[in-house]
Formats: structure tokens, C-alpha cells, sequence
DNA sequence: AGAAACATGTAATCGGTTACATGATTAT
DNA sequence: ATAATCATGTAACCGATTACATGTTTCT
């Protein structure tokens, strides 16, 4: 229940007054500690939908040129508002993998591909690792640290099974065969 | 691009054949090791749209009473159509946690609660590797059992860390103290 | 007797993405 | 020069969920 677009502006806002712009850049920059992705299609209606329920408030300052940068900050009622979402329970976690459904039929994959898929999603979880580390610094509270950490302990831990157990995938097919074909139940 | 629940629905009937109220029952059962959910609401559907497009075969059998079985099975069309599917890139991972979210805000989240919902988020933790060890044996494929292995050791990496870490949210707070004010930005 | 499992399907709704529309400023 | 960044917003679309609609059989 808490995850939607409002609510994290919600969060996002109660760390300081932001435009939707730079709420968009938080949700890019921060993803690994966030885990929430959304588009400016989402943001900026969503920010509106909190302005008319008396959530957040906005003030306009005059861009040179550019649009308006509208910068919205909580509320009292929107402060209430967040607590109560923190008080409340967390709806379960969702993990989506397209690499990890196409593992599991790996004996469909010819052996190159899927190592190369291996080796990319090693070097991607890598780069998350790094990215992260490179970030913890401007963590400003102990629940942003813990988040990242825990962001890296879980990447820390796939690249490790990955590289301990790629083998069982691996060994089966000789380099570069197509799949065999299975048998059916 | 994978992971829309057509696509799914192949993976699942190029491990036999089944029917809509099968297919839903694999996505529960085997949650862990899919990492996808769908309802029938999307099955149904999707599997018209397939037999429209010539994926699947459609085998009625008569249910006694109950609505006509619809037996599902792969075309060669849609065997290959999967093949395809298999050779391509997967779309980036996708986590997304209510949990991890309210922790980045541990300091809005009186003492009691935030303890409450670590416990439980272990206690969860826990459930899931118990079911995939006990599940472990249906496991058809060596994909099938890497897959399941590797949800494993992401949820104990993720039990790990909590445990390991919890007191930094934890000890900041006198026991059921309300979160203090945080400064803004 | 009552609940759960079996079995299929449709309609309303929803949250979100993508593309569109616009255009100045700044960095390379 | 050209690309990237800044900056806001709307409209079309899409995949999926939820609730609805229906009804039997089997387990407890």
C-alpha cells in the first residue's frame, strides 16, 4: 500500500522542498536505495492530485526562459499523512527478473548466450555495487545507509551464487550446442 | 521484454501442458522460483490471445458439471516463438520493497514498530527459504534448481544483513521513544 | 453443513509508461 | 555546433488487478 508515486513524494519531500524535476532526478539517483522507478507522467500529476487534497504546497518561482520551477513542500496534514504510512504495515516485497525466468529454462539457451548473459548480469550487479559504495557518502540518515548496504549485501550475494553455481547451468551442454529438446510432461 | 504473462505462459506450457486454472496455480506454487505473479483475470486472456495467434493448441475436455477443461499446449509456432524469446536480452531487474522503503525513513518510525517489522520482515524471510528447500526436490531442471538457489541465498543474504545491521536503526532510539524531528534541508 | 478446490470467463478500473508538445540555457 | 540539462505538463495507451458472474464436487 505504501509504495505508490504520491507516497514517495511524500518521503521525498519530507527530506526537504523539491520541484518535480528534481523529484524525478531522486528517483533516478537513488535507485538502488529506493527501488522505485517512475516517470515524469506519473510525477507531476501525482504532486498535483497531493497539491488539491491539501498534502503538499507549492510555490512558483519565476524560471528565466524555462517554465516555472514549482517547488512543493509538505504540509502539516501531509507530514500527518506520511507518519501514518509509517505506521502502517508494508505490502510484500516484489522481485521481477527477466534474467532469473529465463534461467530457468536455461536448457533452452545455447550455451554462449547464456554465459554472455551470465557474465552481464555479473558486470551489471557489479556496477550497482560500485555505484552504490561511490554514493553511501551522501546518505543523510542511518536508514538511508542501511538501505544501501542492504542494496549491496543483496548484489554481493547474487554475484556470489552466480559465480559459485553457474556451472550447473554451464557444464551440461557442450560451448556452443543448441539446447537439446526436453521431454515433455 | 520477457515477462509479460503470455510469455510466461509458453515458459510454463513448454514444461507440459495445462489448462488457465493449472497455469494460475504454477504461479502461486512456484512463486519463489518465478519471481511473477498473475491473475486470472490476465491468464485467461493471454491465452486466448495465443491461440488467436496460433502459439497454442486448444484441446477441450468436458468437466462434469464444471465448465469445459481447456487444455492448453505449444504449437511449433509457439515453441519457436519462446526459442526467440530465450535468445534475446532480459529487461532490467525490478525490486521493489514497501519494506526497504519505510526503512530509509527509520527515523519517522517509532522504536516498537520499526522492531516489529524487522522481526517479521526475517520471520518472512524465513517462510520463503522453507519453502523453496521443501519444494527444492520438485525441481524438474538444472534451471529450475539454480533458480530456486539463488532466491535462497538472496533471502538469506537479506536475513543476514538484518541481523547483523538492525541495531544501527535500532540503538538510535531509546526503546518506544516517538521518532524525533529531523532537520530539513 | 460449510468451506475449499475446481473451472472459465468478462467488465470496470487503475496505476503507470511512452510519446507528444515546447523551448531556453549551459556545457562540450 | 551539438548535446545535455533544465522544466512542466497532457493524452493515448497498456498491462494487469479486482470484482463480478456462475456452478459443481470434494474434503473436513
Amino acid at each position: 500500500m505504501a509504495l505508490d508515486v504520491g507516497t514517495v513524494c511524500l518521503g521525498i519531500l519530507s527530506l526537504g522542498d523539491a520541484t518535480g524535476y528534481e523529484i524525478k532526478k531522486m528517483f533516478e539517483d537513488d535507485k538502488m536505495q529506493i527501488f522505485v522507478e517512475a516517470s515524469f507522467g506519473s510525477i507531476y500529476p501525482a504532486l498535483a492530485r497531493l497539491a488539491k487534497d491539501g498534502l503538499v504546497e507549492v510555490r512558483t518561482e519565476s524560471g528565466n526562459g524555462r517554465p516555472d520551477r514549482k517547488i512543493y513542500s509538505l504540509t502539516a496534514a501531509g507530514k500527518k499523512a506520511f507518519d501514518e504510512v509509517m505506521l502502517g504495515q508494508p505490502g510484500p516485497d516484489r522481485f521481477r527478473s527477466d534474467f532469473l525466468f529465463m534461467l530457468l529454462f536455461a536448457d533452452l539457451i545455447p550455451g554462449a548466450h547464456l554465459s554472455a548473459l551470465i557474465d552481464e548480469k555479473i558486470a551489471d550487479l557489479e556496477g550497482r555495487i560500485d555505484y552504490i559504495t561511490q554514493r553511501m557518502p551522501d546518505a543523510k540518515t542511518p536508514g538511508q545507509r542501511f538501505v544501501a548496504s542492504h542494496g549491496r549485501a543483496i548484489c554481493e550475494a547474487a554475484i556470489r551464487h552466480l559465480r559459485d553455481n553457474r556451472h550447473l547451468l554451464e557444464e551440461t551442454l557442450p560451448a556452443d550446442a543448441p539446447a537439446p529438446a526436453r521431454k515433455r510432461a
